[in-house]
DNA sequence: GATGAATGAGGTTTCATTCAT
DNA sequence: TATGAATGAAACCTCATTCAT
């Protein structure tokens, strides 16, 4: 008798064909859940979010998640919280060493920009934080806490696009910090309404692509000395 | 002794001194629920908000509510409805005859900013509709067929720029429609994320102003040929 | 056909045979609600009592309750004002005026006994509150304001019988009040598990008679000068 | 360097200074459990108590709880059984050899009140059994099989005060064991609902003992030829 | 002997909605 | 036109209990 490595043949294994023998890791199944959290928060908002959903979705019950993070709140500002890990991560990522104010500037923004359209679900999360007026993460001294990159490395670029003439000289990080993120988060996040009054889908690879060129161009025309 | 029409001496008119005496008239009362509609969604997204609290705003009972406006989606189309109305009249509003390009598209920018700043609630509804992926637009046929004036009056300033030669002549309609909204809007919507971020309040009159310099800044450079 | 006229054949009564035709009065279905409520809190204490089955009970539905009373606390808090009312009540309408003190005493013992014995729900209530450190009567002002009139009775008959020289003179009135009360609810209270040590049921009304006979002299004699 | 024996050097003690390193005995870990629950349905009933709470007091795990008690309700039923013992062992300890009747009846009435003094968990766990009809205690034979030595002592008492003339002698010995019992439980077990009544803390040490000495005499009075 | 992971049944509460007048 | 009474489905959350090691 023989065993091939794709068909196991444990008893566990044989009592639910389809699905892959659950491992009793506390570790793992509390990041399944929070990233079923994720998406169901972002797709639904906090209030459109159902436990039910996220927990069917992660393979467990409801009190388990309940044991896990206390309430449905917790759990979502974890969620929030895991978001700002992921955004400053990616701001982090982006390695300016060598390269030319210009060109930095440039990789910034597309880079900023592609953050939103790698990672949809913060659009959702942060829409829907935002009409809870924050509530949520004013509650977490993580997120209140949180240093940000992304404003120093505009910081830096900035002023060497200055210092080597290519960048006029009046321009206040923090400004260009919200026209970036703005023009971006607003294609993302408005798609749908946009979509309506502008009668196309704004999700094809093509528009996306387009609408990237064009904050390019109006950023770096404002940097423009 | 005789009653007058104007003068009610009933006791329940003299009960409640400061409210005005309940007019029995479809069409007031019916947009009073309206407006609070308008308020409660705004402030909590569609799921947030309670049938309960609006109608105990308008002074009315909930079955009213229900006998005007049928369910809870159909009093959010309707509110959406009113708030597309409001904007399209706003952008209606705009009047750049006489005006050169320049100053005309300036003020164009200031206009759109301004429009959403005097009227906060369009950010919380447009915030929520999109978090629903624009579910409940779509069932408005009133909504799909609206047609923008704002889009057309920015094609037209576009022009004469052009042929004035102070814009560049490569820029869409539609993408600086978009800019000009996002910068703005963004601002607004994300307010208390960006608050967090930023540590400071974006709110504050002085804040806002600077901003919509901001945007007049890059959108202006932008266009410079 | 001929219609017998103890079957009703009105639509709605036949719909539900077994039902007499629900009358739509709030308060009417609230007192229904409240004299459920209190039977379950007595029978299953506080932690133990049912929402489900006190509306279930009262044929109404969970939500009517929640509108009418707005959490279990406050329909337990609700059900408390209504028990110690009842036994105020009770102790009001004990009239000694024309009785010699011996008598009026007597009568007072007897009458404060058989309070417990008709409304036993009262011990029920009692304990469980008990059990709860008095938290929830804590709430209510009500109850907390409440003036207790056995006790003032308790002092004059004291005193009367003083006079008369047919009681002891240092006698408090709140001590007997404990006492009076003590005997009577304790043997009630404890029913069930006096009846496992002394092998007896103590609910049968010779007992209970017995009992009252027993309280009658202890008490009585006590006083005796 | 040396280690003393009574100085353990160990980690795992170092971690926890206050707490002696857990034995790995069964015994004793299960009365330690034992312990906690006596505690935990004492202050809040059956209903409100919660095995949660139990085994974190007893730093120890749900799962042993459930290993050694097997429910929560045979886990109560051992409770009630080392309370009745708890009661045996304290009335057995009550000896009146050499005291006359009137001392000794006196003793034996401080003696019971001063029982739950001491012990108020008795209070608690009697009152949560008879909220539930005692339908936990008859569900062990232990307790029903067991003998009551209070009563026989009593009965002893009666009889030889009885003799000697200082008793009257038409005394029942159980209805001595309800009263008795009685006006010390009611006093104590009603302590929070009284106060309320009374407007004041009943459980002073200076009440008690007044209390105390009205039990006496009311008692005392009552047996007098 | 002891533990951490996981479950299921059921509890309280909320909320959009309809009924009856 | 307007109201108060009543409902049902479903939401969040709890808790005794069992599984697997």
């Amino acid at each position: 008798m023989s065993v091939t490595p794709s068909a196991p043949a444990s008893r566990a294994a044989a009592k639910q064909a389809d699905k892959p023998a659950k491992v009793r890791d506390a570790s793992v199944t509390k990041s399944r859940i929070l990233d079923c959290a994720i998406q169901e928060f972002a797709d639904h908002g906090y209030d459109g979010a159902r436990i039910e959903r996220i927990v069917k979705q992660a393979n467990v019950n409801v009190s388990l998640a309940y044991q896990y993070f206390g309430s449905k709140e917790n759990l979502f500002i974890t969620v929030m919280e895991q978001a700002y890990d992921l955004m400053r991560a990616n701001h982090r990522d982006f390695d300016i060493r060598g390269l030319e104010p210009l060109q930095a500037m440039e990789s910034l923004v597309r880079w900023t920009f592609r953050i939103f359209v790698k990672h949809p679900q913060l659009i959702g999360l942060l829409n829907s934080e935002n009409l809870h007026r924050g509530k949520h993460i004013a509650k977490s001294t993580y997120i209140r806490n949180l240093y940000n990159p992304l404003l120093d490395t505009i910081a830096m670029v900035l002023k060497r696009g200055a210092e080597d003439k290519v960048f006029r000289d009046d321009v206040k990080a923090e400004d260009l910090f919200i026209s970036m993120n703005g023009m971006g988060y607003f294609y993302l996040s408005n798609r749908y309404t946009l979509s309506v009054i502008l009668g196309r889908d704004l999700m094809k690879p093509a528009a996306i692509q387009h609408h990237e060129e064009h904050i390019v161009q109006v950023l770096l025309g404002y940097l423009r000395p």
